[in-house]
RNA sequence: GGCAUCGUGGCCGAGUGGCUAGGCACAGCUCUGCAAAAGCUUGUACAGCGGUUCGAAUCCGCUCGAUGCCUCCA
């Protein structure tokens, strides 16, 4: 029986406000569509936070048993710095000051995109379409939009209607704006204006000459809207009602706005069941930006080359860093905060190795001073709980604490117990969290051990002669390169910090 | 100005009407040749002011403060 069956999850659902149980559309089956970077730059690590909330719903998804289809899309068509037409396209602008053509820019940052994901022990999405691969599916829904009437054409740009939409269906549901007020708010109008109200949106854009990514199209050379790729691309692959759509806070109005409002116009009713919102990351307790230059990128915390961070941490750290908070959560980074977590992090990694080498007992019925089985429902009870990775770890610890006890001979446990506690360790950290045990299996890391062995033989006879002086060398030394010995009743184990 | 979210102990960060979140740091103890590691113990936190309630950090109102969105942004 798929664990779904057994475990009810409830999710947050923007559109309501309110947690929902998660019951997708087709039993057994998650459609999941997420908002994809603009490859213009290299992603920042606010990027990373938002892309790692749904990796890990998409591996708890899937561990529950359901089988998932996980888009999330690349935009690598370039989109206007402002909607009045006047910015320049982000992409072309980067081209222009690289000097190199716009698809060598979206083909630089597509790759290191993949790169640092793959750092970050991310699972590669189902499929991962690009906005320039469906200019066709695009064009298809503008047609269908203006047919029904809720766009309308100037000047080779095509517009989508929002006062005329929401005479129908209710344009802001979704961020809770009302088109009144925002009529009401208006900013003051300047002149321009190919759009007949402030609101509407544009599907599809006239290139001027000098724009170099163009496609031909009913009305003339030009380039689609932002909004549309993801209505495109989610319709065509999940279908036009799917269960999840997700995406940073920051996409919530308006660009997931018009999502609803587009595909609505086109199909006659709501795309999405819920919808997924992951909170902001804050440096300096502002948001992490590209145009405000309020950002980290991953590369700078993995190497320590910042002016932020006293030190480098491994991609596992601040995975782990990220997942102690809800994913709904604003969530600042600092030297503190990295700290603390990668010292957690490692008396995490390490309880995990202790527990594979200790031995349940055979005989004796162990004290329930542990009921595993409570325990992993407790974990779950976390998880399904609109996935909150903080308690989940705080169960995690708790288990920690008994594996640590279970070494010194204070507690027992059955080897069953252990088994299972084992599996289930593996299962939470590894594939739910996605966390990876740091120094995993290197030669490199092999042939250290074996010399740090060593060592620690060297210190032993010397203490044994009483020469502490030679001992604790060998210890100070070692801790000052950066490893730990820690004696322990079964002899001394070390920890490369 | 409008909409929204948030304000938790030294730091980070869950929770949300009565029952210990957790991590890190700090202190004491056990262990140790001394340490470290590990374990045990301790910390009377919920922005302020009112209100509802037998009971509120948790609900309501107001005030103050922070952040996000309202223009591209995960």
């Amino acid at each position: 029986m798929q664990l779904y069956k057994s475990q009810p999850l409830k999710v947050y659902n923007s559109l309501s406000g309110t947690k929902e149980l998660f019951e997708p559309i087709n039993e057994g089956h998650v459609g999941m569509y997420v908002c994809g970077p603009t490859v213009y730059s290299n992603v920042h690590l606010g990027n990373c936070r938002t892309f790692m909330s749904f990796d890990m719903i998409f591996r708890y998804l899937r561990h529950l048993g359901y089988k998932v289809r996980y888009v999330r899309n690349i935009t690598d068509a370039g989109h206007l710095e402002d909607d009045a037409g006047e910015g320049e396209d982000k992409i072309a602008k980067k081209a222009r000051l690289e000097q190199i053509e716009p698809m060598e820019v979206v083909q630089r940052y597509t790759v290191d995109f993949h790169e640092i994901l793959q750092k970050f022990n991310f699972l590669p999405p189902s499929i991962e379409p690009t906005a320039t691969g469906h200019i066709i599916e695009q064009i298809e829904i503008i047609k269908d939009i203006l047919e029904k009437g809720f766009a309308y054409e100037t000047n080779g740009s095509v517009y989508f209607d929002v006062q005329k939409f929401n005479t129908t269906y209710e344009y802001g549901k979704l961020s809770g704006r009302k088109l009144e007020d925002m009529i009401a708010n208006t900013r003051e109008l300047t002149a321009q204006d190919e759009k007949r109200n402030p609101q509407d949106f544009a599907l599809w854009k006239k290139a001027e000459p000098q724009h170099i990514m163009r496609w031909p199209s009913p009305w003339g050379d030009g380039f689609p809207g932002w909004h549309l790729e993801c209505t495109a691309m989610s319709t065509k692959y999940l279908g036009e009602t799917f269960d999840i759509h997700g995406g940073g806070m920051d996409l919530k109005f308006p660009h997931h706005e018009c999502e609803i409002a587009q595909a609505e116009a086109s199909n006659g009713h709501a795309p999405v069941k819920y919808w997924l919102h992951a909170n902001m990351l804050t440096l300096n307790g502002r948001k992490m930006a590209k145009s405000t230059g309020n950002n980290i990128l991953p590369n700078e915390i993995f190497t320590g080359e910042n002016s932020i961070l006293s030190k480098a941490f491994s991609p596992s750290v601040v995975r782990f860093f990220m997942m102690q908070a809800h994913y709904t959560s604003i969530l600042d980074l600092s030297d503190e905060a990295l700290l603390a977590s990668e010292k957690g992090f490692i008396r995490l990694m390490e309880a995990i190795e202790t527990l594979e080498k200790l031995k349940g007992s055979t005989s004796q019925q162990a004290e329930a001073d542990f009921e595993v089985t409570a325990w992993r429902q407790k974990c779950y009870d976390a998880m399904n709980d609109d996935f909150n990775t903080p308690v989940l770890i705080a169960h995690l610890f708790e288990a920690v604490k008994q594996i640590n006890l279970l070494k010194e001979g204070k507690r027992s446990i059955s080897e069953e117990d252990r088994a299972l506690l084992q599996q289930l360790m593996h299962v939470f950290v590894f594939d739910v969290l996605g966390l990876e045990k740091k120094n995993n299996g290197s030669s490199g890391m092999d042939k250290l051990a074996d010399v740090v062995q060593l060592l620690i033989q060297l210190r032993n006879e010397a203490r044994s002669n009483r020469d502490f002086e030679t001992s604790d060398k060998i210890r100070d030394q070692l801790a000052e390169i950066g490893i730990q010995l820690k004696d322990g009743k079964e002899g001394t184990s070390f920890t490369v910090l």
